[in-house]
RNA sequence: GGGCGUUUAGCUCAGCUGGUAUAGAGCACCUGCCUUACAAGCAGGUGGUCGUAGGUUCGAAUCCUACAACGCCCACCA
């Protein structure tokens, strides 16, 4: 093995090998149960960002992880047309060498769009490959494909013919300058800081004039009545009256509608039908016509004074404030906070427009959908998103899907002069009402959304009936973040029981943001990107993956900064060089090599355990290593996969690489017996090789290229039995492994070892100072057990000489401690500090003193002894004993230092 | 306006169903070590009234209520 692990050169090697093996393949045939995962489909034209790398991660931990599990595992991997951006970031392109869409025309413009497609779909799935995505790549798909098309096309049919899709006029989001219609969903709403105005609409017989109050006076021009409730006194004896509209001189009237809060501002409001969803739906109470007066880029337009025609929105509105005051109609102008839409892509303020365009009915949709979550059939992770879901559901609108743009699945509708609407999975050849063939298809594009919504079962070959899908659906968790549950989640799960008739999936896993160190989303504006590339180009993936992951609770933000990775590298770092350890103390089957690290007497690891051979320390750390397999298995089937890194990260490091390493150095260095090294480095050998298995779903490379190593050093039919830990099984605890006692002895003999290290450390002794100790053991058990350690005690303390005697005499000038009872004495003439030893045992002798108090008035309450369970009380009992005992000794040791 | 989340060591965070003799980890800090796997390391150590105030309980970081600060989401706040 490389004396440093060189992440870059393995990782590419390795990805490479397993795709040539065609491990990721699934099998529709296969007899095993399967486990699936869609993935979420990254936007075609995106670059890897840290929030794919996590979103990834996960996947391909659950991946990995039921895949060695013994499940035919199948997870699809594909890319998003992402319409609006997609168009966007094309259009700015084109800006750049002065050219626009509509010169270049739809054809042509989308065929740019498809070579851009091209293009940048390999940028993102490479990087997908760099993580590690154990993805079916044979079967990757992308939302404009035909079979997803052809699906598209299929639900719009179905949907219409079903009446759950319409077509009609109303208000909908508007972005001024993607110009296209927005779901209320890609409108994100803002808190801004603006103006509310008070307006003077005076009464055409000059009698006065009633106050309205509005936070956009530009639509004023647009407005067509104004409004109180009906149930207000205040406006009894005037709504009779006609109002002049300022600035038009239009006459328009009051209404009286329920709507309108009497406690807000003056209780009259403006009705601007054709700019406010609030006032469309009075206008059609009241059967008013609305009144458009800005066009779709927002400039003014329409019917309405010259002056303001061609005027932006937003310039409008100053100069309309400004007549408007100079004519003395402007009563007040209050600071306002309030929250407005903003484009979902381009961040610009969207316009309530009167428009045109196609909606899906939802409520029918939603009910198997709200079902499912109140019945748990569907779990979301962590379980508070439920709430949110359910919120969204029992409050659901309809979805308007048409969008103005052109790159997307076009409508399949097609007009002919006699006024039909065809709508058909197929260019219909003419006109089944007149015959025309004569037939212009509807311009517009689906909502991107509408194609994803169908993704985990269009992805499979749906509507085809096929084996593959009857295998792999419905799948099994949905990894993805919080901001998509309404875009995405929840439009699958209805499409799921609409179009299938069973839910898409039964997990959904949603995780936190990528933020930076101060909580800022990451983005590219802000300039606080950490780009996975770089990470992984400095740190390896593995690395990348594991620090992510492990810093990560369940469903919480993420804040990364330029050291998060350090914690990851330097896991990989230590797993590597004990491996290499072990490994390199094995001597090559093939003849010495000269290497003055190898072992003599040991030719090839053992795969199978010397039971019968089982030293303590080895029933410690396999009795150690079963509750680590019950507990990483638990941790990943319940997706908490940073307790998955802590456990497998303090039992690696703290357990096995400080203590049962260390401790069978012993047996590796000796030169008596060969059978003792063989089995310390074949135990060795298992631990790691479990190790390497339980981790290999959070660091795939690093496992995959230790184990690979793992296996050339272990005679033939080696547990390793496979050629990649991919499909190694993945460890399941043995409970006839489990030693509680030999575990609590363990305890034991490793605080023993703390305790005169620290003496030692305290007292500034160097290393090659030995000394010898003296442990007067605190009842029989413990003295065995420790007599029976002694040499591990030297080995760990650095001593040159152990000694466990129940009768001894007590040094009269020793470093000391008691542990459980038992008192140690480590004896170094003209060594130890006086002022360091009293000082220690005085802390210690307080600290037993508090802890004893409050064990003691613990026991002393009458409560807590009638009230608290039985076995609580006894081993509060025993605690206060054992505290009792220790700190009779340590106040002797201490005596005995003056 | 409604809802959700967070608040634990200097920093970033774990802590699940209330009870482990001392509430953990990483980083940072202090001390000593280039000990024949690893200085990206080893050994030892310092550092906490678990946001505030109440409550439930024999027992609360953990459960309940209120409040505060910060963050997020939703809403037809004219």
């Amino acid at each position: 093995m490389e004396k440093q692990y060189n992440p870059s050169i393995v990782e590419e090697r390795l990805y490479a090998h397993w795709m040539e093996q065609g491990y990721f393949r699934a099998d529709e045939t296969s007899e095993k149960e399967k486990y699936s995962i869609v993935i979420p489909p990254p936007n075609v034209t995106g670059v890897l960002h840290m929030g794919h790398a996590l979103n990834n991660t996960i996947q391909d931990i659950i991946i990995r992880h039921k895949r060695m599990s013994g499940f035919e595992v199948m997870w699809m991997p594909g890319t998003d047309h992402a319409g609006i951006a997609t168009q966007n970031v094309v259009e700015r392109r084109l800006a750049k060498d002065g050219k626009n869409r509509h010169d270049m025309g739809r054809e042509a413009f989308v065929g740019e769009v498809w070579k851009w497609k091209e293009e940048y779909h390999a940028t993102i799935t490479t990087q997908l490959k760099k993580l590690g995505s154990s993805c079916d790549w044979s079967r990757e798909r992308f939302t404009m494909d035909e079979g997803l098309s052809e699906a598209v096309r299929k639900v719009f049919v179905r949907l219409y013919n079903d009446k759950l899709i319409y077509k009609g006029k109303y208000i909908i989001n508007w972005c001024p300058r993607c110009r296209t219609a927005l779901s209320d969903e890609e409108a994100e709403h803002k808190e801004l800081n603006g103006k509310l105005y008070h307006l003077k609409y005076p009464y055409e017989d000059g009698s006065g004039h009633v106050s309205v109050a509005t936070t956009r006076p530009e639509t004023m021009l647009g407005d067509v009545a104004v409004a109180v409730n009906p149930a207000d006194d205040r406006y009894r004896d005037v709504k009779h009256k006609k109002i002049v509209l300022p600035l038009t001189g239009r006459a328009i009237p009051f209404i009286e509608d329920g709507f309108v809060d009497r406690e807000f501002g003056t209780g009259a409001v403006k009705v601007t039908p054709a700019h406010d969803p609030n006032d469309f739906q009075m206008g059609l109470r009241h059967n008013l016509e609305p009144v458009v007066v800005m066009d779709e880029g927002a400039v003014m337009t329409g019917g309405i004074p010259e002056k303001y025609i061609g005027m932006d929105r937003f310039e409008c509105r100053k100069v309309i404030i400004e007549d408007l005051a100079a004519a003395g109609l402007v009563e007040k102008i209050d600071d306002h906070a309030h929250s407005v839409g903003h484009c979902y892509r381009c961040d610009t303020v969207v316009e309530p427009y009167y428009s045109d365009q196609w909606f899906v009915k939802m409520k029918p949709l939603a009910a198997p959908a709200l079902a499912a979550a109140v019945n748990d059939e569907i779990k979301f992770f962590p379980a508070r998103w439920k709430k949110t879901y359910v919120d969204w559901m029992e409050n659901i609108r309809d979805w308007c899907i048409s969008r103005q743009i052109w790159w997307g699945h076009q409508i399949p509708a097609w007009y002919c002069n006699c006024g039909e609407i065809i709508v058909a999975e197929e260019t219909p050849a003419k006109c089944p009402k007149c015959q025309s063939a004569n037939l212009t298809q509807d311009p517009d594009v689906l909502d991107t959304w509408f194609s994803s919504w169908l993704w985990p079962f269009s992805t499979m070959g749906w509507p085809e009936d096929n084996e593959f899908m009857k295998k792999f659906y419905p799948t099994d968790t949905l990894a993805t973040a919080p901001e998509i549950i309404f875009f995405w989640v929840a439009r699958m799960i209805m499409a799921g029981y609409h179009f299938v008739g069973k839910l898409p999936f039964t997990d959904i896993i949603l995780h936190g943001t990528v933020r930076d160190k101060t909580g800022r989303k990451m983005s590219k504006s802000l300039g606080n990107i950490i780009d996975p590339l770089e990470i992984i180009a400095a740190y390896g993936t593995d690395a990348l993956r594991f620090s992510m992951i492990m810093i990560t609770a369940q469903g919480s933000d993420v804040f990364l900064g330029k050291d998060t990775f350090d914690i990851g590298r330097n896991f990989a770092n230590k797993l590597w060089n004990a491996s290499r350890f072990l490994l390199s103390n094995i001597k090559n089957a093939s003849g010495d090599t000269g290497n003055p690290a190898e072992t003599a007497g040991c030719r090839a690891l053992t795969p199978e355990l010397p039971i019968g051979r089982l030293k303590s320390e080895d029933k410690w750390i396999l009795s150690k290593l079963q509750h680590v397999v019950k507990n990483m298995d638990d941790a990943i089937n319940a997706y908490r996969f940073n307790e998955a890194c802590h456990i497998i990260y303090d039992f690696t490091w703290h357990e096995f690489c400080d203590w049962y390493i260390e401790a069978k150095k012993a047996d590796m260095y000796q030169d008596g017996d060969p059978q003792l090294k063989t089995d310390a480095l074949s135990l060795c050998g298992y631990v790691l090789a479990s190790i390497l298995k339980l981790l290999h779903p959070i660091m795939p490379f690093i496992t995959e290229e230790i184990w690979g190593h793992l296996r050339e050093k272990t005679v033939s039919g080696s547990a390793a039995g496979f050629d990649s830990i991919m499909f190694a099984e993945y460890p399941k605890p043995d409970p006839s492994l489990i030693d509680e006692l030999t575990e609590g002895n363990f305890e034991l003999l490793k605080n023993c070892i703390i305790a005169l290290r620290t003496i030692r450390s305290e007292n500034n002794i160097p290393p090659d100072k030995t000394g010898t100790a003296l442990i007067i053991p605190a009842n029989k058990d413990a003295a065995g057990w420790l007599a029976s350690q002694t040499a591990t005690i030297n080995l760990f303390a650095k001593l040159s000489e152990t000694t466990v005697d129940e009768n001894a005499q007590k040094p009269a000038f020793a470093g000391s401690a008691v542990v459980r009872g038992n008192q140690l004495f480590l004896i170094l003439e003209g060594l130890i500090d006086k002022k360091v030893e009293t000082e220690r045992l005085t802390k210690e002798t307080a600290r037993l003193k508090s802890m004893a108090a409050a064990a003691k008035s613990k026991l002393e309450s009458e409560n807590f002894i009638s009230r608290a369970p039985a076995d609580v009380v006894e081993k509060e009992r025993e605690k206060y004993q054992g505290i009792l005992v220790n700190l009779e000794k340590t106040e002797k040791a201490l005596e005995n230092l003056k």
